[in-house]
DNA sequence: ATTTAAAGTGCTTTATGTTGCACTATTGTG
DNA sequence: CACAATAGTGCAACATAAAGCACTTTAAAT
């Protein structure tokens, strides 16, 4: 997933939880200037931050190889 | 996948590929330092770093949901 | 169209990630 | 063991992510 897609990723999950940046900033200890930026596509988050977000998202961040036909 | 399996993750997909830290650094455009460091699980790098790092070995970063069952 | 809530932006400070250099430690090979 | 290659660490400079604040813009609801 490119940045674009991760960032996507994170706003619908977000959104479809009906959570608002500023609640998603206060639960997951993540600054809401941080959020901001993230999701308006500015930003260079580090894995820390990511994955604070993520989480609070029940989301995870995962890394897997490329190529590899995908099991089927 | 937390820190440190992501880091377990890309030091042995390195390994694997037989490419040493330095090889990584130059052909991915990141710092020796900043490689050697998350190796060695002092970092916390940011998105774009673990992108160029992932994708020189041919891994791809992922976000996805947790509890979904692992469809089987 | 007004009001209200949520999202985006400019500015600034502080914290820290990135990097190179020089060095040490570890690992692997003959 | 000795040597070579690879990996890890301390230090310092520079760049930039994190964060708060105040404000503007957009969207949603009435």
């Amino acid at each position: 997933m490119h940045f674009e897609e991760l960032i996507k990723a994170i706003k619908e999950r977000r959104e479809m939880l009906k959570v608002t940046q500023e609640s998603l900033a206060e639960l997951s200890g993540v600054g809401l200037r941080t959020i901001k930026q993230f999701e308006s596509g500015k930003g260079n988050p580090t894995l820390q931050t990511l994955q604070k977000i993520a989480d609070l998202l029940g989301m995870e961040l995962t890394l897997k190889l490329k190529n590899i036909a995908p099991d089927k």
